[in-house]
DNA sequence: GCCGTTTTCGGCCCGACTGTTTTCAGTCG
């Protein structure tokens, strides 16, 4: 598969942080590839990591001579950042991919073979292809090396094949429903003393790998029994006595993990992550020299193994608090903990109501009554109702006389409902030309104001920023929606200048949206950036039909993840104290 | 390649499972 190369597109064309990460990260697979010491490829990776999440953009930091300090990169790798930077390219990272073919690197792709095995076959059988391995799997020529076998040849052209179907990571949506259903038919089997998600649906990111679970057991061979015999399962990957891997039918692997009761402590931090949390803790143990494992604490000197049967025992060894597990993703939460200082995070109990709702005045499904009750049921006090204002023709957008006219049927619903609330809001267009698609007059009078960018995505360089920011300082506008334009697995984000936006939502009162829709926007560690910046935000399930309000919990997933108390978000707020915000 | 309230050199998290290893390496999470 050909690596996309993007070409400069103006002279002033910067380097995206994920352009950065993906080098720094293939790099690192070379080094493997060509046997260098794996240290070296770790620290690539750790820097790449760090680039990608690095809420600013890292190549204008640099340009303007004001480089982030980024965890893990010493001297070498700073200065291989500037050089991307300034330069767009990487003189050491060209000179690696003459040594290693492009095919080489696809090859690692491949579930079960790592640096060794593509180093070995490239040597011993000179193949520089998945199409020239998968040929040599075929006609039985990978046997004849030594370490590889028939079994071999078996595996690759498995591997090939998942790799070809595995496309991207599933939606936290999806892998919750699909999660529900495993956890309803292997809770009641015998045995199962206790039973919980782990892994990074855990931590609640926005895309899932695999599916992990831990079950607590007193006799591990029922409840694996259970999850192999399962309806959906494509086939079994692995089978021991602590752990069994599934591959489902329609998709994703599943792995279960058991352990015994009095170790669930352990486990259940081990199996949640992520990694560099749990290297994190392990350090902090060998200082106190204990060995830490899922198993429990290994006393270095003596041997003995210390159990945990619940994880706030574990994090206490440690002299921590316990830490949830959305902020385990070893980016200061520790540090954070050992100095009592842990966000009080916002929970889904918090929420009152619902700043970005449709009905079928627009693109909606359902009516605005319906909508109504419906967040009703869930608890609501409230909703704002959103719908678009007329240039995205696509939705029916409302034009100024249907906005009386639903002004209106707001008001008689209001009356019914009592004391639920309808808030009369719109979906305000960005245009193209960074007008707005009402006359501040008529803006003037909607309770909440949301503004948003559909059209004119592919603009370069500032356009989009002032856009954004026109909306902004506009008076009227109260909300900031789906700020960055993403769809996750369909849409990147637009590339805006984050910390100008952010600086002048904090200065103006703007709220920044963040949308619980597959959308996921602001994803976490922007949430998070403008949350520092002294921004507020929203939780929005940009709800289109009554059974998507219930999205609105992914926003609320995303904000604990960016480590938000409910005072920094407006949808904890009951609708007069949310009115009394916006003025 | 990074990094240091024990260290500027010698470490760098830990264990399960798989395969073909007859005592362990590779891969994965």
């Amino acid at each position: 598969m050909p690596r996309p190369r993007s070409a400069p597109r103006s002279s002033d064309a910067v380097i995206s942080n994920a352009e950065m990460a993906r080098i720094f990260t293939e790099i690192a697979d070379m080094l493997e590839i060509l046997g260098e010491v794996v240290y070296k490829a770790v620290a690539y990776r750790r820097v790449a990591d760090a680039v990608e999440r690095y809420p600013d953009d890292v190549a204008a930091r640099f340009r303007r001579g004001d480089p982030p300090k980024l965890p893990g990169a010493g001297e070498a790798l700073t200065a291989k950042l500037a050089e991307l930077a300034h330069t767009g390219r990487l003189e050491y990272h060209e000179r690696l991919r003459t040594q290693v073919p492009d095919g080489l690197l696809e090859i690692l792709r491949i579930p079960g073979i790592g640096p060794k095995t593509v180093r070995l076959i490239s040597t011993e059988l000179g193949i520089d292809s998945i199409e020239a391995l998968r040929v040599a799997a075929e006609e039985g020529h990978l046997r004849v090396v030594k370490g590889l076998s028939e079994r071999t040849e078996a595996n690759v052209l498995d591997g090939i094949a998942r790799l070809e179907r595995r496309s991207t990571r599933m939606l936290i949506h999806d892998a919750d429903a699909l999660m529900a259903g495993l956890l309803d038919r292997l809770r009641d089997v015998a045995g199962v003393r206790r039973i919980e998600v782990a892994g990074s649906l855990r931590r609640r990111r926005a895309t899932i790998g695999d599916l992990d679970l831990l079950a607590a057991v007193d006799d591990p061979t029922a409840v694996i029994a259970a999850l192999d015999g399962l309806r959906e399962v494509d086939r079994v990957v692995a089978a021991g006595t602590d752990k069994s891997s599934i591959i489902l039918s329609d998709g994703p692997r599943v792995d279960l993990m058991v352990c015994p009761p009095e170790a669930w402590g352990t486990h259940l931090v081990h199996f949640t992550g992520s990694k560099d949390h749990n290297i994190a803790l392990r350090g902090m143990a060998l200082d106190r020299g204990w060995s830490l494992s899922e198993k429990g604490w290994k006393v270095i000197e003596t041997g003995e193994l210390l159990r945990d049967a619940e994880e706030a025992d574990v994090y206490a060894r440690l002299g921590l608090p316990w830490i949830p597990p959305e902020l385990r993703e070893g980016d200061g939460e520790i540090e954070a903990a050992l100095a009592d200082a842990l966000p009080d995070l916002v929970t889904h109990t918090d929420v009152r109501g619902d700043t970005h709702t449709h009905s079928d005045w627009t693109d909606g499904v359902d009516s605005i009554e319906t909508m109504a009750r419906a967040a009703r049921e869930l608890g609501h006090e409230y909703i704002v109702l959103t719908d678009h204002s007329p240039s995205l023709g696509i939705t029916r957008g409302l034009l100024p006389e249907r906005v009386e006219e639903q002004r209106v049927e707001i008001a008689r619903l209001n009356r019914d409902l009592s004391p639920f609330r309808v808030l009369h809001g719109t979906e305000l267009e960005i245009r193209a030309d960074a007008s707005l698609d009402y006359p501040d007059e008529l803006l003037s009078r909607f309770d909440v104001v949301i503004a948003s960018i559909h059209t004119g995505r592919n603009q370069w360089g500032e356009r989009l920023t002032r856009r954004a920011l026109a909306a902004i300082e506009n008076p009227h506008v109260d909300v900031l929606a789906h700020p960055s334009g993403r769809i996750v697995n369909r849409r990147d984000p637009l590339p805006l200048d984050w910390p100008r936006l952010f600086e002048a939502a904090a200065r103006t009162g703007t709220a920044l949206e963040i949308n619980g829709s597959p959308r996921l926007d602001l994803e976490d560690s922007l949430a998070r950036a403008a949350g520092r910046a002294g921004a507020r935000l929203t939780l929005a399930s940009d709800a289109h039909r009554t059974e998507e309000l219930a999205q609105q919990r992914y926003a609320v997933d995303i904000a604990r993840r960016a480590w938000l108390s409910a005072d920094q978000l407006l949808d904890t707020r009951d609708a007069d104290g949310l009115l009394g915000l916006l003025r």
